[in-house]
DNA sequence: CCGCCGACATACCGTTGGTACGTACTTAGA
DNA sequence: TCTAAGTACGTACCAACGGTATGTCGGCGG
């Protein structure tokens, strides 16, 4: 009965022509219901963290019953990875738009970058993606999920970057130093969000990855060495002390 | 019954002379009851990740039950903590072995990213600390946890390469550059030990960071500018495109 | 020798994720 | 319009788990 209400109250979200793309009108229903399951585990999961938040409290949450969460979703993980991928889609979209136009390799990192710290700092992203993700979703899929996201972008501008520099490097090579620059972020973004001051903590990490971008292109335009050659350091094998 | 034989079984370990440290008999038995429920607890952390490794088949592993559990810690996020600090303190002082003798900041940084790749390749490390260790702990407790061990040593590595650039930098500063790098590593160490060929990988990150390393060696040697000012870059406010 | 207390064991509870099954409402087809 | 089919749920239930309350046994100080 009260899910009977639920319905109503969303029903404006039915699509009046359900011609083509919102087909029939129980599509229209059903897709919104996993919507509003998708909503609610968000909020929740946000907040109390995955293994706290209860399917029970989701369900009551979204006006539903664990019958519908169970239709939509084969268990509690696929509802956290399907939170999870629209929570890390939307921080990807923002990303992407604050990259926008932006052409120098050294500016569109900046840029990347200052619009990572500001993602970075709303609870949904910090909690979901950064904090529980890994571990809930092991390595291996959060690595999948992020490869065509987040990462993606990561990927990109540090592509760019290393395209500046007239070295050649083979692609595993570049992933590898994007490997690198996403984990630096999203630690470097967790520091932020926590601080006392995040803002302050904000400009900290942009300095800091001003430095270094800095000495990368120093190396670029002294056309310098090595950039996926071993520390074969050839000053000596550390035989002082 | 059982668990008397269990204790006969691991009597050596009761000091002959329970004088000063060992103290009486009982507390010796009550410490080695810890520290078998420690160490079947990494195991099973390691193996079943934190979730699905239940309180019954770890005291039935250590062969005591839930009593003697409760007994010793205050629950199963405890019991964790418990495993987490040791796990640490063990990466903590093999990374330090590494270091040890070492003056040059360069070498130094360089053979402490060594000893920190091999040992994130371990998988208790790997699942106990990078992986489970922030979303079980919370970041907070996590970063605590962090700050007096594996942590500290990015700090001081990063510190005395950093102190090789005549600029002054305050704390805070350090701590962030420390930060940025230790969640590189993090990363890094990550996709090594995920990687179908570690030791390749291994070399990979190893080029990479030595690569930004020599970035900031040459704008060390040029005595070159802003460590810690912000990316005002004068350059323009990126009105391109 | 004895009373006490620490170090457990045992039995039990509430909650949780997950499942099996029932059912009402829609929609396609005649 | 009527009906058969199936989707999209709701309901009732279960096993497993973390946690707790209480009992008990053996060592240890006096």
């Amino acid at each position: 009965m009260l899910t009977r209400v639920a319905k109503a109250s969303v029903s404006k979200l039915v699509p009046k022509v359900p011609s083509v793309a919102g087909a029939t009108r129980r599509a229209a229903y059903s897709a919104s219901t996993k919507r509003a399951l998708i909503d609610v585990a968000e909020e929740r999961f946000t907040e109390a963290g995955y293994a706290s938040a209860s399917l029970d409290a989701i369900v009551s949450g979204a006006r539903v019953t664990k019958g519908a969460l169970y239709h939509h979703f084969s268990g509690k993980q696929a509802l956290f990875e399907a939170v999870f991928e629209r929570v890390e889609q939307d921080a990807s979209k923002r990303i992407q738009k604050a990259l926008k136009g932006k052409k120098d390799p050294w500016n569109k990192a900046r840029e990347g970058l200052r619009a990572f710290l500001v993602v970075v700092q709303e609870p949904a992203y910090r909690r979901i993606v950064i904090q529980e993700g890994p571990a809930v979703l092991g390595y291996e899929r959060y690595r999948e999920q992020e490869e065509r996201s987040t990462f993606a972008n990561v990927l990109e501008i540090v592509r760019s970057v290393l395209e500046a520099g007239k070295w050649e490097l083979d692609d595993p090579m570049v992933q590898t130093y994007a490997r690198i620059f996403f984990g630096a972020m999203s630690s470097a973004g967790e520091s932020v969000a926590s601080a006392l001051d995040p803002e302050e903590a904000a400009v900290r990490v942009e300095g800091a990855v001003a430095f270094l971008l800095a000495g990368v292109q120093l190396m670029v335009e002294n056309g310098l060495p090595l950039p996926n050659a071993l520390a074969a350091v050839p000053g000596g094998d550390d035989r002082e002390n």
